[in-house]
DNA sequence: TGTACATCAGTGAACGCGCGTTCACTGATGTAC
DNA sequence: TGTACATCAGTGAACGCGCGTTCACTGATGTAC
């Protein structure tokens, strides 16, 4: 709380709104969002809302373009975690290889934290479609920013590139559903990450062949 | 229509609601299948489906399971169209060969059933995960016992037949999510058969390897 | 520095809707004798 | 073959709920002079 002297006037109602969002959404996910309950978590009046978006959809939007960047943030910190910068005290690492390292990285974050955040996850690929204007989604953008780093390192010929993403997007998403909504949701952690690394390792292994 | 005459008493109602359930969810998905809408679309009061299912839940589940026999259905005949019963008048073809066209019309029947019908398709995966009891989701169980088929054709080995389930069903599934709900949706039909050829080949190719 | 006033951001009450579920009931069916 | 009656499968009305949205409003803010 920044403040607890409740003033008539919120100060920043908007952002409000969304870290609102945000916290019922990691519960209970996209349908945790209605306008009425949102704005009951911040104990405001429904319409209050108004003065801010102009209808309930506007808010999941916004909501739900602050869990995408949550899940890209997720998977460049995975990323960037499965290649430190290189140590001058021991060999430099193949590029070709580090490039590998860092798309399996990229993989492994998407899955992870649709694990660790089912909820924000359910409410991010909501709108992975959504007419979010010239912009790509920052997940999709990471992933085809890490495709063409394999190729310049030399890990992917131009012509495996082609298309890549989608065979990429389809596994990591594909196994993530499964294993959130799906037959696997049930399965002990260390059984679907043991899973979640061979698949991942199956797409990039196709890849590089 | 059986009958026009409409009696008091139904005749079958339960089927009546389960049929009326696919053609509501056909169009509209999951969100469709209401206690109510069901139960008005057959022309009958609502509380007529408590003699039926315990329920809500349990008239979902049914019509839910309806839409996996028929995913199942779809995929099988993809799977055998692909593969021709043997012609004696030319050389019977190699069986590891054939075992791996069929697993490759297993997977686009699966995409293509979800692209032909999506809103079954987002019944159907709804509880893939449920309790359906010991029995497996025929279309999970389809896909089982083509690999062990390709197991015994030789096509695959054991090895590699290991968690291979996981890694065909997340990238069909992953594909037929973006393709019906996700960034590909608004793309041409062409261009997503395309990619869900070049999606199971990529699989496969990884499988074979 | 003080005052008048336009603008803005919220309130409070209500609208109409559809939902799953429960109650007491009634019409139809089939079985025992 | 006919009748009494238990059983079953529907009806009709209502309950309570939560939803997104609209209306007229009021309290707070900031600006012009």
């Amino acid at each position: 709380m920044v403040s607890d002297t409740r003033s008539y006037h919120h100060g920043d109602l908007r952002s409000a709104l969304v870290e609102a969002g945000l916290r019922l959404a990691r519960d209970g996910g996209s349908d945790a969002l209605g306008l009425r309950s949102v704005t009951r978590s911040v104990g405001v009046t429904p319409n209050a809302a108004y003065r801010h978006f102009a209808d309930w959809q506007a808010l999941v939007l916004a909501v739900a373009a602050e869990a995408q960047d949550l899940a890209a943030r997720a998977m460049r910190d995975r990323m960037e975690e499965a290649t430190p910068p290189p140590d001058p005290a021991t060999a430099p690492p193949d590029p070709a290889e580090r490039a590998l390292r860092r798309l399996r990285g990229v993989g492994l974050g998407y899955i992870h934290f649709a694990l660790a955040e089912p909820g924000w996850f359910d409410l991010a690929i909501l709108t992975l479609s959504g007419p979010t204007g010239p912009r790509l989604a920052p997940p999709y953008q990471l992933l085809l920013d890490t495709l063409d780093e394999a190729v310049t390192a030399g890990a992917l010929t131009p012509q495996r590139r082609t298309d890549a993403q989608w065979v990429c997007w389809s596994a990591v998403h594909g196994f993530a559903d499964l294993a959130t909504r799906g037959p696997l949701r049930r399965q002990d952690r260390a059984t679907v990450d043991r899973l979640a690394e061979h698949v991942v390792d199956s797409v990039i292994g196709d890849l590089r062949r």
